[in-house]
Formats: C-alpha cells, structure tokens, sequence
DNA sequence: CACCGTACTGACCGATCGGCCAGTGCTCTG
DNA sequence: CAGAGCACTGGCCGATCGGTCAGTACGGTG
C-alpha cells in the first residue's frame, strides 16, 4: 500500500473514532510514520484529506439515488437493501458523517453528504407526509447508521458476523420503511 | 437570568450544534456578552462547563434506571415512555452526547453518558439475546436519540408539535422494542 | 471610615494547531 | 555525467487554544 493510501486508511480511522478537530495531521502523520509536512505534500490540506476520505462513499450514495430521482421510480425495498450494502461497504465513513456532520457543514464535503442525506429523505417524502411517517424514516436511517457508528461502545456486538447484521438490519429497515398497504399485498 | 446560568445555555447550544472542540471559550464569552476570563471564573475549566451541562441529565437518566436494575423488573412499555420524556426533556443535551460521546469518551462526564446508555442497552439484554434483537435495540435507540438531534438538517421537522413528536416516537419504539408475544398477548 | 468577599477584566503564558518553504536525497532520463 | 522531477523533511510562521494571575470596581458590614 502507498503511503498515499496509508495516510488515507489512518486519518480515516482517527477521524472517525477521535474525531476531526480532535485529530491533527502530526498524530496522523506518527501512527503512519512519517512526517507532518509529508502529509501536506500528498494532501493540500486538512480538509482536503478529509474530502478525499469521504468523497468516495458520497460519489456512491450519488450514483445510487440519481437514477431514482430521474424517473421518480422507487421500489422500498430494493432501495433499502442497496442502502444497507452501501452502509456496510463504507461502514467507517459512516460513523464519520454522522456523528460530525452537523459540527463540520462549513466543509464543502460534509455540507455534501448532508445535503444527500436530505435527498435521500425527499425520496421517501412524496409518498407519505405525515409526521409519523417522517420520523418513521428518521428513526430508520438515522438508528441504522448510528447503530453501525457506535456497537462497539453500546457493548451491542461481539464478533456477530457481517451477513446476520446485515440480514437483522434489512428487517428492521423493512418493518419500518415498507408501508403497511404494499407489505400484506 | 444569572450570567452563570446564561453561559451555560449559551454553551449548552453551541456544544449541541458545532461541537465542543470547535466551540472555544472565547466565542461563549462573546455570545454571552462577557469575556473569556468570567467564563473560567465561573467554571474551573472547560471540561467543568461540559460536566455541569450534561449532568443533570444523567442524573436524571440514572434515577430512572437505577430502579429497575434494582428490582430486576421492567414493563418496556412505561420505561420506553418515560425515556422519551427524559429525551424530551433534554433535548439539546441528546446531540452532544449522540454525536460527540465516542469522541469524548475521555472527558469523565461523556464516558458516564456512554456508561449509562450501555446500562440501559443491558436492561434490555436478557429477555432476548440474538442478534436481530440487539440491533432492534441500537437502532431503536440510537435511531430516536438521533432523529431529535438532527431533525433539522435532514429536513424532516417543521414545525412539528411536540406532542405529536412524542407519540410518534413512541409507537415507532414500541414497534420496535415491545416483544410481539406481549404486544399479541 | 476601613475592610472584605464577590464579580469581573486585560494581559499574558506555554502549548499546539494548520500550513509554508527552502533544502535534500534519490531515481530516472537524455 | 548533468539535470529534471518526485518524495520527503526540519524548521519556522502566525493564529488560536485553554488557562493563570494581578488587579479593579463595588455593594455590604463592622
């Protein structure tokens, strides 16, 4: 692996188990062991090391519901079972964006991810307004991604493997997301 | 208002939405119209400021739990209902230690908070042990504690009454974390 | 009046932050 | 061999951080 890309794999893990402000390049630089003026050689700056971390994850999230959003076709539970993989797939980007992404939304590319979640949220808005429903869905994304973010801290994971969490999470997003109407039916 | 109780809300608020790293004692001071040395003169330290945000919360978190793990009895159905008031109730503390508990897990008060949701996941954790149930837990949890703290951002609140928020909230809990043989039963 | 405790301030401290820059090897190429 | 270019470094910069401290204004109290 290039140093690059180990700078990447290490800043990503201390942002999101320390956090960004609470991480500086010169820990990142010690655990990678280089430099701090290294890391500034391959990466701008601060920031620009967090956009290249996160960035790919978003791109992801972006090609997923972009074409959803052109034709306005959603079938729930095919895009709750590509969101969970998502999850899973970028499961360390994810604790990061949600646990810092109201702090760091003056960054371009959390103020991004932010503004996908959003997009993501009006997907589900159209067909139900109510504010059951709304909450519903925040309850859902929003449980999913900060039960992936902090099991470890709850005490809520042994070594349960990845496809039972993945299988449990698509059913409790199915309970929740799928209406009641379209799921008897 | 006293300027202690001031700085407090003034802190309270900026901790909840930018963060306790990034939110500098200076710029409290300026919010409530003091200066950096008054804060300090009234708090030790900035960790002292968090520790008197958060603790009554937790303090009230621990008189409603420290019951049941006396007695070994819980009706999910009260505690789930109690918890959302305390969740009501403290609000603006629920993002700052949702969001920013991991990081600060090394702060005294913040590692307490973290102690006290793994006590409450542990109430939970007899009556059912598999995985599937553990997340229902997470997700429940981590879901309602998340949606409170990030309503805005995802678009998701207008102005919504908080009653209705309550109840919502609790049939979603319910949903998830009453036991089907009792809901049936 | 002298005295005291409370509230508060400006100036300063050492530490650390992100970032910049001149310089140094090292490798490849003509 | 000369030289261009990439990878990398130590040392420095200004800014900002949390925190300390001596000093001040002031409303009681004897």
């Amino acid at each position: 692996m290039s140093l690059h890309d180990q700078l990447r794999a290490v800043a990503l893990a201390e942002f999101a188990t320390a956090g960004y402000a609470a991480t500086s390049l010169q820990r990142i630089a010690v655990l990678a062991g280089t430099s701090k003026a290294s890391v500034l050689y391959h990466f701008a700056s601060k920031e620009q090391l967090l956009a290249e971390i996160v960035s790919p994850a978003l791109d992801d999230l972006e090609q997923l519901i972009l074409p959803i959003e052109g034709t306005g076709g959603l079938r729930r539970a095919d895009f709750v079972e590509r969101f969970v993989d998502l999850l899973l797939l970028h499961s360390q980007v994810v604790p990061l964006v949600i646990n810092q992404g109201a702090t760091l939304d003056d960054v371009p590319v959390m103020h991004r991810a932010t503004e996908l979640m959003r997009r993501v949220a009006e997907l589900f808005r159209p067909a139900s307004g109510s504010t059951i429903e709304k909450l519903r869905f925040g309850v859902a994304f929003g449980g999913v991604a900060y039960t992936l973010a902090a099991a470890d801290r709850l005490g809520l994971n042994g070594e349960i493997p990845i496809d039972e969490v993945r299988s449990a999470l698509l059913e409790i997003l199915h309970d929740l997301l799928v209406p009641a109407d379209t799921r008897t039916a």
